[in-house]
DNA sequence: AGCCTTATAGTGACCGGTCACTATTCAAGT
DNA sequence: ACTTGAATAGTGACCGGTCACTATAAGGCT
């Protein structure tokens, strides 16, 4: 089904008046507040707006008014890693402060996305934008005038990340745990190390090796991907395998299981696995798969908070729960026997 | 990091030609064309331009030319079924045809949806919306002098869709190999049935059913999700259950499978299972999940190829690949016994 | 009644671009 | 030298709303 749009233009608020028999200001009252109004000049109005199907065009309202009661999300590539979450938890927040949100995603590199991202600041299209990627340091004399400007970056590259995600405490935690179960060999199987949260986890688990004085097999360099942690399974020699495996998230986690079926072992009885996100599918797997659950929505929503008080210095509440817990399943146990 | 904005104002049109010495109109040309103008003018308009780090308004140019170059895509729901690959698709096409996407999704029911489509259409944002949910019937003489609407719908409750996502005849392929394969009782674990897609998939099940002369063992009313595959086996008698289950997604199957290994049944040698989307997961699953590929990226492409030949008139090459393509894996086998 | 205040409605400019039209410059043609 | 016409630049109106200000009507008070 498809419409084509003949280009009859649409009623304007003049056409409205005239119909109504009031001038085109009173119109405008009329859409702003109907207040201060006649009941029976309203209910004129009334009649006339509906006779013509008459909707306001927002695009000229802004031009006074500087308000399109707009924000924009800005995604880095919008194939990478399902954002369904983070964006329904910022369109809540926006929805809540009036705002509509609109969701952008710039492909290229960083320089490429900066100079967009700018320019859709400087076009008056939106107030204010919240970006998920980062913005090229280049940028930050240029920016001040056009739309509100926000960064919440897990993505970032520059380690100024102020993201709620790349807290990797959780991996400590696993580890504690693991070693309280009789764990002494560990493997990470890390994220693409572009990410910073990759890069977070994987400090994190160095750190946690040290300190619980227990042994690494070593740190896979993945790219968050099934496959990655087939591969980096293979890549270990036969003879000195972990017995605790640290995958960057639930694919990865995923892949190692796989690996682990195909060649004999059992999961948790030879080998642990951790993963991370609390995709929805790990719980259903057998075992079902120990992961760190992420409050996703949350981290949407802060951001979009901040973006709201940053636009309309309004303050909004932000998230109430932890960004991450630590969800025990079954691909983690106590250590059996030594492989 | 948090910008606030000050409100000083952009520099406009008129300014740059103050600067560059030349009239507002010159530097209106320059801005859409370059052409005509003399090179020494258009130096010193560059000068100006980059002096004042100038960036147009497109939200007042709109109001001469009702062009904005975006157009939106609207969802009934961000937290439903995963829609990157769709949207990815419908990205490229937008990009192609020289327009931005923006991303929009309503909540509400089908007529609080149908009206903020409208209230878009009219409003002069976009010059075109591509709707993946239905609009309400009452809107159809509403349309058609703001902005294109085309509506391709999975999501269609009134069975008039258009959706090339629907054709579940990869449901009778899958039926018929495994009726080769020995397999003479069969189930089906439905998705939401308010989708036309679960509707169409739940139908050529019944279909093959006859056609094959094989036994149903029943159709489950499920919602898509992984604990509706659990349900579904939970809901059988232990004394009939089928050799072959058609899940209606990825997710519904992993239910199923989830099921079989906490009821000491071996996939695939007591039971079969199919799934639907070629999910990321489902390859790397023990054993690897037969499922059904779709090119969601190609679907998406096709929305947009339609809208962009409603706007604009122009010919854009929809998506070469067949829609969906069956994926034989693991999880499907001949049957050896009889349970 | 007359005056002041408040409620309601109207007038014209303006936001920042583009459009239609006009004015100027300058080289070529006769 | 004068006309002609193309190339280049400028003028003022306009898109569809809102803003600031003014005008009128209605109500309260002495």
């Amino acid at each position: 089904m498809t419409e084509r749009s003949e280009q009859a233009r649409r009623p304007t608020i003049r056409e409205v008046a005239r119909l109504a028999g009031v001038s085109h200001q009173t119109v405008s009252r009329y859409l702003r507040s109907r207040e201060g109004l006649k009941p029976a000049t309203l209910d004129r109005i009334d009649a006339a707006v509906r006779e013509l199907d008459y909707r306001p065009n927002l695009v000229a309202r802004y031009l006074n008014t500087r308000r399109t009661g707009r924000l924009a999300i800005v995604m880095p590539e919008l194939v990478a890693s399902n954002p369904t979450r983070i964006l329904s938890g910022a369109t809540e927040a926006a929805h809540e402060a009036g705002y509509s949100l609109e969701l952008v995603s710039f492909g290229g590199g960083i320089d490429a996305r900066t100079e967009r991202l700018l320019e859709l600041a400087d076009s008056g299209q939106v107030e204010g934008i919240l970006t998920l990627a980062p913005i090229a340091p280049s940028a930050q004399g240029r920016l001040g005038n056009g739309a509100a400007i926000v960064v919440s970056a897990d993505f970032d590259d520059e380690m100024r990340s102020v993201g709620e995600l790349i807290d990797a405490a959780p991996v400590r935690d696993m580890m504690a745990r693991l070693a309280d179960l009789g764990h002494r060999r560990f493997y990470h199987v890390a994220g693409d190390l572009k990410y910073a949260s990759a890069r977070a986890r994987k400090d994190a688990y160095l750190e946690a090796v040290d300190r619980f004085g227990v042994e690494s097999a070593g740190v896979f360099e993945g790219d968050w991907t099934a496959q990655s942690g087939c591969d980096a399974m293979l890549a270990l020699p036969p003879q000195s395998l972990p017995t605790a495996v640290i995958a960057g998230n639930d694919m990865v986690a995923l892949g190692v299981m796989r690996w682990a079926g195909e060649h004999g072992l059992e999961i948790p009885r030879d080998l642990s696995v951790t993963g991370w996100d609390d995709t929805e599918f790990g719980q259903f797997l057998r075992p079902a798969l120990t992961s760190v659950g992420l409050d996703l929505e949350g981290v949407g929503r802060n951001g979009m908070v901040r973006l709201v008080k940053a636009v309309t210095g309004r303050d909004l509440a932000p998230s109430p729960g932890p960004v991450s817990r630590l969800l025990w399943r079954e691909s983690t146990a106590r250590l059996e026997r030594t492989p």
